[in-house]
Formats: structure tokens, C-alpha cells, sequence
DNA sequence: AGGTTTAGATAAATCGGTTTACTAAATCGG
DNA sequence: CCGATTTAGTAAACCGATTTATCTAAACCT
């Protein structure tokens, strides 16, 4: 295969390992020219590659940083770390993406093998399931940030978005249209964003005087969700409204009615809370509550930037808006 | 931070660096049980997490894989790099995702990047503007896979799919179904997949008899795309089909239609070579054609395991079958 | 008893770089 | 011309594990 080292370079340059390091560091500032170009010469006679695990064992740096993703097929995520690739490619991190599937073990897993990995670095979609974990890296000053997803009692650097009020606003928005009869749907109650959403619905409909039911709210697991909508759909007074509090309940619901041939627009008002890809393509009216992945993304890398350069600021949680299309 | 090392549990419980290793290798072929006891107190107590890149160092096995993508945020990529993960989790490997953005520059650093950090083997969607690099990882027997894309004049394993066949058929179809004037869109024809489809529809014209008349045919990249259409459909023969060469095209060609009241279906028969997410949700009919993301990332991580591995084995193109919509 | 196994553990070399402390030669001011 | 300083380069320790060759003491065998 491949292995030529530092010490090769060395001796075909006629130099010691030390000026070689030197130079590949750059420092230049006590280096003669002809040396320069001996070790330049070798380097390419030999096609000479450092070899970064070395480097990284002495320096205790990697340069790496680790992305924790919930879920590596919705869009929003990949657009939020398309933001963190971005914007560690212009400061020379490398990121290293994982899918922890919403499994808390997976989590754990990646966590634990990230660090061994020693990378710089963690931002986490946190499944919000593993506390102690969470808390043990924050006490040893672990550079971390979450994203998407805030985690009670816990002092950690957080982008998020104004997941009550943005929904409150759009199910606001559906009252004024005149409707009354507005279902939410939404997966299992485990991470914040998913309670806010609900809290949201809930606060609007009340500010508006309107009595909760709680045969309109249904919460299930997506492959529950038919089921679920099926009696939703018997009931005798039937919604004219339904909020997919995200775009997996989305595509359940969707295709619920498709099959149902429930008509969207005048039938039913459909809201849905995430970015989704072909939205604008869509001819259907149906409202959309987009997130700024780009901004958040962009931040999350930054703070962790920050942390990482040890650039000593208080945990601050971070909440942008979103905005109905 | 963090110091704990292999040292300082070997002190604590009173033993040498080298038996905490094997203990923490599982060699327990010959030790006590009465140390092993100890370590496990030794590495309880201290809280002791293993440092993977010095393991590394010595082992020269990082037990992690590189994947370039040329797009994440491009469906089908997405569908692969989740099969691959699935794959290396399985495997106890772990995966590193690269965005290349179908930028050769950015491929190239990448591919260095990845090689330095020492990455046991690389699955690539290649922008083929790289061959005296590729060429060089085959020559030294590095472990490669080629994804979605094939380069000439390589000996390298493949998985692609049978881009040309698939869009034949898919044309011949829609001429069966009595159009004639069917567009061809593209983005410019730099990388396999394109070429093979811009074949295919050519060779269902031929075979059918139909003329090729190169107004239907439009190479031009996302920004020049409208203008393009607008020249497209601006002819006194306008189109009846149009077939989409992968879903950026079918975007922009989307945005287009939906500008000028173009309907589907009545005015314009649409056919998607793509795996779309919500194809399925919209209720116009357009064909799509999909590859089958799942078995091809899955037989991609397959065939870089054997690499690694070292199971020698000539380099074959793997060709699968994608399905029309 | 004396020699051979064998179980259990270890010292030391190694991986490929970085970094520190040190030396030798060249330069300089007076 | 001498001592101080600057320039150029090096030897050796180090990072935190793995691995090999070695060692010891007890068990085993005639």
C-alpha cells in the first residue's frame, strides 16, 4: 500500500524529522531557502501524505467535529447540516455526520464513539433521553450544542425555533378563515419541539374561546397514525382544519386522504410545520411553516466554534422564527 | 477536560498499561479473574473512555469509512448514504459524510482529507474530473467504491443503474401512448448518469421510428434552465412530453410550468428519472422513474467491506434495475 | 529433585507525527 | 577579537494506545 513517512522525507532530504514538521507547519522562520527545497523536492520524489491520526495524538486536536442527526432523510436536517458543512469548510473543521434514527441508545453509541474519536466537538438533535450523558459532558466543559430540540435542566448552547408561537400563529390565522373544527396531529410527545407545536394549538384556540376537544388531537406513532385518522374522520362533526405538526405526519396524512379522496382546500385546510422539499410544486393550497434550517445551521456551527477556541461565554439558547408560506 | 488514560487505570488497580489493554481488547485468554475485576473497578471508578486515534496510530485501522456525496441534499443521495450507514453500523465501521457540491476541487480535498484521517476506504459519487487521482488510489490498491456514476477507464467496483435502458423504456412508453414531440431536459452532460439517459431517449426515438429534432433536446445548467424552457415552448411545435433528466430538473421545469399555467396531464405529459419524497402526494400524473437507493447503498458498503477486508476480488460494475412510477 | 509446561502479567518497542530544549555556526557591536 | 545574539537545525521526549518478546511463579511429570 502506502508508507512513506516523515522520517523518509527526512533522509532523502538529507534533514531531521523535526525541520520536516517544521516545514510542513510552515514555519518558516528559521529556515534556510535550499532546505526548503530539499524537503519540497523529497516530499513530491516520494508523494509524501502526513499522516493526520499522528498529528492529532500529539496536538489532541482533530479538527473534526460531530453532527448527531435525528433523522438523516428529513429535510430539514439535511438542510441544517448542509449550514454546519458550509460553514466548517470555510474554517477548516471537518464534519462527521451520524444518523441516531430518534433511537436514545444510538445516541449514546455515536456520542460515546464520537469523543473517543476525540473529536472537537458535538452538535446534537438530542432525542432528549440520555440526561446523564448529556450532563456529564457539560461538567467536563465539553464544547456542545444542541439543535431543534431544547432539554429541560440542562445549560447548554441551543438553536431552536419558536415552535409555540410560530404555531399558534398559523392555527390563529385558520380561526380567522372561520374555522372551528381544526384537528393537530402529531408523533409521539417525547421532544420539545413536538409539545410546544401542541402547546401552540392549544393557546390559540383558547385565546380564541374555543373549547379544546380532545378527540381532535391525535397523537401516534406513524404507523398508528391510519388507524388514528380513520376515527378521526368518522366522527360525526368532522374537521375542516388539520395541522401535520411535521412533515413525517405530513406524508401520513397525505396519504390518508389521497386514499380516502378527501379533497384538499375545500374539504379540509391543511397546515404543516416543516420545510419541505417540493412544497412550492405542490399545487394544493396548503399552508407551510418554514424554518430557517440556513440561519440555524450556520449559528449551531458557529457556538460551537466558539466553544471549541475556548472563547468562554454563558450558555445561551438561541430561538429563531418561523415564518408561514 | 479529560485525562484519564490506560495509565492511570493500570496504576489504580495496580496492574500494567499492557494487561489493561488486553483486558479492554478481550484477550482474557490468560488473566485472573481477580484483575479483571480490578480493571473494571479501575476503569468504573476513574470513568475511562479509550483513546481511539492513539489505537489508530498503532493499528493503522481507523474502523471508519469516507463517503463523498455529490449532493446531500439531493433525495436519492440521501436514501444511499442511509442504506451505507445502516450497513457500516452493522459492521462496527463508522461513516464520515463529505459534501462535494459536484465541485472536482472540493472532491479532491475531500479525497486527501479522508485519506489522511487515515479512513480505511471511500465510497464516491465521482464528478470524473478527478482521474489522475483515481488512478492513483486504484494503483495502490486503496479500497474504493464508485456510487451512481461511472468513470471510463477505470477498473473500479460500480453500483449504478441502468440509466440508459430505464429511460428508453420509460420513453418508449410514452410514445405507445401516442406523443411524438417529446422534450428531452438536462442538466450539461458532465457525469455518466446524464449521457446514458440523453442515450436513451435517443435510442427509443430511433427505434420507434420518431425523428430527433435537437429543439426538444435542452442541456442547460439550473440558472439557464428557464430561459431554455421558455425558448422550448416558445416553438410552433410545442412539446407534449417532457421527460426530466433527475429531480433539480424537474424543479425548475416544475417552478416553470406552474409560472405559465401550464397544466399537467391535459397539456403536458411529464415524466421524472428520480426518487422524489412526496411523489407519491401529488396528485398530477407524472411518471417517475426510481432507483432503488435502499439495495444500492447496501451492496456499495457491501462491496468496500470486502476491500477492507481484503477478499480479493476483480473490480465489477454492479448495474441495477430502476422502475418506472 | 530437576526439568518442563502453563497461567498470568509485564517491560519495552512501536505507530508517525509535534514540540521542547539544546547545540553549532554565523553575525554583530564595540 | 571577544562575548552576545541571531539563525538554522537536531535529538529526544511525548501523545496513548497495541503488541511482542520476556519473565516469574506455580503446577505438573517422571
Amino acid at each position: 500500500m502506502e508508507k512513506v513517512t516523515m522520517a523518509d522525507v527526512a533522509k532523502v532530504a538529507g534533514v531531521s524529522k523535526s525541520t520536516v514538521s517544521q516545514y510542513l507547519n510552515k514555519r518558516y522562520e528559521y529556515m534556510g531557502e535550499k532546505t526548503k527545497l530539499k524537503i519540497e523536492e523529497a516530499i513530491e520524489e516520494l508523494g509524501y501524505q502526513p499522516n493526520f491520526i499522528a498529528r492529532s495524538l500529539k496536538q489532541k486536536r482533530t479538527s473534526m467535529v460531530g453532527i448527531i442527526v435525528a433523522n438523516i432523510t428529513h429535510f430539514f436536517s439535511t438542510e441544517i447540516s448542509r449550514a454546519i458543512e458550509d460553514f466548517c469548510h470555510t474554517h477548516d473543521l471537518h464534519a462527521i455526520f451520524c444518523n441516531a434514527d430518534d433511537d436514545p441508545e444510538k445516541e449514546k453509541n455515536y456520542i460515546e464513539m464520537l469523543r473517543a474519536k476525540q473529536v472537537d466537538g458535538l452538535i446534537i438533535f438530542p432525542t432528549g433521553q440520555n440526561n446523564d450523558l448529556y450532563k456529564k459532558m457539560m461538567s467536563q466543559g465539553y464544547p456542545v450544542v444542541f439543535v431543534d430540540r431544547k432539554v429541560e435542566n440542562l445549560d447548554v448552547f441551543s438553536v431552536i425555533t419558536d415552535n409555540a408561537y410560530a404555531t399558534s400563529m398559523a392555527v390563529q390565522h385558520v380561526i380567522e378563515k372561520g374555522h372551528r373544527n381544526i384537528a393537530f396531529v402529531v408523533q409521539p410527545l417525547k421532544v420539545s419541539p413536538r409539545i410546544d407545536r401542541l402547546a401552540g394549538y392549544k393557546k390559540a384556540l383558547t385565546d380564541a374561546g374555543i373549547e379544546i376537544n380532545s378527540d381532535y388531537i391525535i397523537e401516534a406513532s406513524i404507523p398508528d397514525m391510519k388507524n388514528k385518522l380513520e376515527q378521526l374522520f368518522s366522527l360525526e362533526v368532522k374537521p375542516t382544519a388539520l395541522f401535520a405538526a411535521n412533515d413525517r405526519v405530513f406524508m401520513a396524512v397525505g396519504e390518508f386522504l389521497k386514499e380516502k379522496g378527501i379533497k384538499l382546500g375545500k374539504e379540509l385546510e391543511l397546515i404543516v410545520f416543516d420545510n419541505i422539499p417540493f412544497s412550492h410544486l405542490l399545487d394544493s393550497p396548503i399552508s407551510f411553516i418554514e424554518q430557517p434550517a440556513a440561519e440555524m445551521g450556520k449559528k449551531a456551527a458557529e457556538l460551537l466554534f466558539q466553544q471549541i477556541n475556548k472563547e468562554d461565554t454563558p450558555p445561551e439558547v438561541f430561538v429563531f422564527p418561523s415564518r408561514i408560506v
